[in-house]
RNA sequence: GGGCGCUUAGCUCAGUUGGUUAGAGCACCUCAUUUACACUGAGGGGGUCAGGGGUUCGAAUCCCUUAGCGCCCACCA
């Protein structure tokens, strides 16, 4: 301690006679704090040198803050302040993402709705229209919400995922990548979300277990396999039955060929061998589909198979009579079923249980299509310039698998808590090239430009691209006449993978990327450890050659106080605006963060928030004794006279706060805001505050000045190492009782 | 099918890498009340640490095993 002042005018401790009121308080602080500047390290005092940064997860602009936001900011806030305290040049980069598909659906949702209109009917130009238009209300809730929990965020930085210099940030990436060959144009079978109209890569996938039919028949009366399916209506697109190469009941038919027609549709049907065909599963003979199943595809590609597309975009059937034509595929399957009941050929039907797969967006059911569009192939080698990967060296051959495996696998990235390591590998080791393109049009728009191209896109069963298309893919458009840009966007987490450099800058060589890069942690929810976590790891690595973030924290998800996830079609959400409103911030944050350890879920109840609204009054009440006590002394920083009782208590008290700073340094938040609370209520005011009464009371001069110097000292100490966690309360407090002459969020942390 | 995690007081959860008698908050019970604070204080009850086995001087903690719950990945047509 040394220049604290603690004023004595008798005002002061009038104030606090009414209870603490948070909601006058918050916004006056918040004013405040963001007026002095402090919230951009460019502004701090000279004794900020050594850099820490974090990047916060950009939120998806599509509404409103949620419980899950408010723990990312209280835990970053956390860090951020006691790190900012304890001296370091702090960088808290705030800003949102665009979420292409999410905001998108979610627009067309509204005008559906309101207009009954497709974003066909709009229009690409009218629809982003309407979209930004969206975009800048959610903006601007998001970000009032984040700073009525206190977040200490320098918004003037603060980025968007779409703005023009992430743009740039994402064109110069996939120019690169182009150029490198780790971004290729494929025609192969994609997740087609029919809702959505678009393609989405694997992980946007969810899967759920619905009941199913599992039908057994054959094709026609002549055909001599039986196979079984719960898709029937594909089968018209069947090109060959696969069997096992082993399998004695099949193999004199291997090699041959027959032709039936199955509903009205004339087929032509290869027997082939293929060992992933399980010889038990079903009739052990498997009519393939290339056209519209992910293995079926690859076993086409093995076999030179022909590939039919019979469903579409809409989920409607491409071929067949007037009974099947045009139909929808759940109906298609009826005719199908119908017409095989009729010609006596199905031999079975059971009921199983089946996993669908739907869109993770827009809940559509995925349809498998062969499409052309663009992918990050993660398996080829490629030369890492500027390496300062672990276990790659400079211009050395890599893959981006590799790069994401090593960075972690050394500890050169920490995982904390450490065993979602395994769930990060194993995820890595069944990863497959991430398909990027989408055909929504809210996003970053493909860079890439065609001439001569005929009609790729609406040539529905052959997406090829003819041999006279020229390809040109740049930073910028082409010139000359004639060039038509790709009509598609990325992936959403395509932008949000490059977001800790291109925040600060990147492709430019600014000064921030060179201090701030790499930041010091990553803090968000293990639910995008894949999405986000994994991606930016991936392309931090490529673009720069290094990690983005030296520790991932992840926290787990809030759910209700039964345990079930918060959604909006439960209704069972919780507002932090409402908790703020009833409790404020300063109770909220407690809630979040105490009894939460990283990585599991944590129930939320509003008893916990009214316990911390109390503990806030408690510390108000604190100072109001300690004030208010033993007037005639006055705090004198450099007071040395202790009793041996209080040089006893002053150990504690040190040995208490030393303790708590180790627990803020190894990320054991939950632990060290129950400590300070314990240590502040059960110790100081009901054991040492008790005690002091009698001190106060009795004639010994020596011993009350001893004291109350302590009760001084320890209230600044509570105040400061109880700033990070309750910042608005312990502020408001600084402020009254150094009446403004310093700001408690820049003061030295005490140990 | 593969992987990960959880099971500790009525409830929600800690337990820092094995070390006195297992902790906290909330809830509950008793008492106190012109008290800094009722957004309060003093005290109290309550646990075979899921079951079983093992390692150890010593296990909630390490190993094996059984049961239940939850999550992630794969997607058998």
């Amino acid at each position: 301690m040394t220049d604290e002042k603690i004023s004595e005018n008798s005002h002061v401790a009038g104030k606090f006679l009414k209870p603490y009121n948070p909601q006058e308080t918050e916004p006056k602080i918040y004013k405040m704090w963001e007026e002095s500047g402090f919230f951009n390290p460019d502004n701090l005092p000279p004794r900020h040198k050594e850099k820490y940064s974090i990047m916060l997860p950009p939120a998806n602009v599509t509404g409103v803050l949620h419980l899950g936001h408010a723990l990312t900011l209280t835990t970053e806030d956390i860090m951020i302040r006691f790190q900012r305290m304890r001296g370091k040049k702090t960088l808290w980069l705030p800003g949102t993402d665009h979420a292409a598909i999410a905001t998108q659906s979610k627009v067309e949702k509204i005008i559906k709705k309101e207009e009954d209109k497709s974003r066909y009917d709009l229009g690409r130009e009218e629809l982003l229209r309407r979209i930004n238009i969206f975009v800048k209300q959610s903006h601007d809730t998001i970000i009032s919400q984040s700073k009525s929990m206190g977040a200490s965020c320098d918004w003037s930085r603060e980025a968007f995922t779409l703005d023009e210099k992430r743009n740039l940030a994402v064109r110069t990436v996939f120019k690169m990548m182009y150029d490198d060959g780790l971004i290729y144009r494929g025609n192969r079978i994609v997740n087609w979300d029919p809702k959505g109209q678009t393609v989405i890569s694997d992980d946007e996938i969810v899967y759920e277990e619905r009941p199913a039919k599992f039908y057994t028949f054959k094709y026609s009366k002549d055909f001599p396999i039986s196979i079984s399916t719960t898709r029937p209506e594909t089968k018209v697109g069947d090109t060959a039955v696969a069997v096992h190469p082993e399998d004695k009941r099949y193999q004199k038919y291997i090699g041959k060929e027959y032709d039936a027609v199955f509903c009205g549709v004339p087929i032509h049907i290869k027997i082939i061998a293929d060992k992933s065909v399980e010889k038990d599963f079903g009739t052990g003979a498997l009519g393939v589909t290339p056209a519209h199943s992910m293995i079926d595809w690859e076993m086409g590609l093995k076999n030179n198979l022909p590939v039919i597309q019979v469903i579409d975009e809409k989920a409607r059937m491409m071929v067949g009579g007037e009974n099947l034509l045009g139909k929808k595929v759940v109906e298609a399957r009826e005719v199908i079923v119908e017409w095989l009941k009729s010609e006596g050929l199905l031999e079975k039907e059971e009921e199983i249980k089946q996993n669908v797969s739907t869109a993770e967006r827009t809940g559509g059911i995925i349809e498998p299509l062969p499409k052309l569009q663009w992918f990050v192939a993660v398996n080829k080698p490629f030369k890492l310039k500027n390496s300062k990967i672990n276990g790659i060296k400079n211009e050395q051959e890599a893959t981006l698998k590799e790069i994401m495996k090593n960075t972690v696998q050394d500890g050169q990235i920490k995982i904390i808590p450490d065993y979602f390591n395994k769930t990060y590998f194993h995820w890595i080791e069944n990863l497959n090239d991430w398909c990027i393109s989408r055909q929504i049009w809210y996003g970053h728009r493909i860079p890439v430009w065609y001439r001569n191209e005929s009609k790729v896109k609406s040539q529905k069963s052959k997406e090829k691209t003819n041999s006279n298309t020229e390809i040109y893919c740049d930073i910028e458009a082409p010139k000359g006449e004639g060039w038509v840009q790709d009509e598609d966007t990325l992936d959403t987490w395509f932008s949000s993978a490059l977001w800790t450099f291109s925040t600060l800058g990147w492709p430019e060589k600014t000064k921030d990327l060179a201090f701030y890069h790499p930041t010091d942690v990553l803090e968000t929810g293990y639910d995008i450890l894949f999405f986000w976590v994994a991606r930016m790891i991936l392309m931090t690595g490529y673009a720069l050659g290094d990690i983005p973030f030296e520790k991932v924290y992840l926290h787990g998800i809030i759910r209700d106080s039964k345990g079930k996830k918060m959604s909006k079609s439960l209704n069972n959400s919780v507002d932090p605006t409402e908790i703020i409103q009833k409790f404020g911030a300063d109770a909220c944050r407690m809630a979040l963060i105490v009894g939460n350890t990283p990585g599991t879920d944590s129930k939320w109840s509003d008893d916990k928030v009214k316990a911390y609204k109390n503990f806030a009054n408690k510390i108000w009440n604190i100072t109001r004794f300690i004030l208010d006590s033993a007037k005639e002394i006055s705090y004198d920083p450099d007071f040395n006279n202790f009793t041996d009782e209080d040089k006893k208590l002053i150990e504690e008290r040190d040995a208490f706060v030393k303790d708590i700073t180790i627990d803020i340094e190894e990320f054991r938040f939950y632990m060290a805001g129950e400590k300070i609370y314990h240590y502040a209520w059960h110790n100081f005011a009901d054991i040492i505050l008790e005690n002091s009464k009698g001190i106060f009371n009795s004639e010994k001069v020596d011993v009350k000045v001893s004291r109350k110097q302590f009760l001084f000292s320890t209230l600044i100490i509570i105040l400061k190492i109880l700033h990070p966690f309750m910042p608005f309360l312990t502020e408001e407090i600084w402020q009254s009782i150094t009446d403004g002459k310093s700001m408690l969020m820049i003061e030295n942390w005490p140990v």
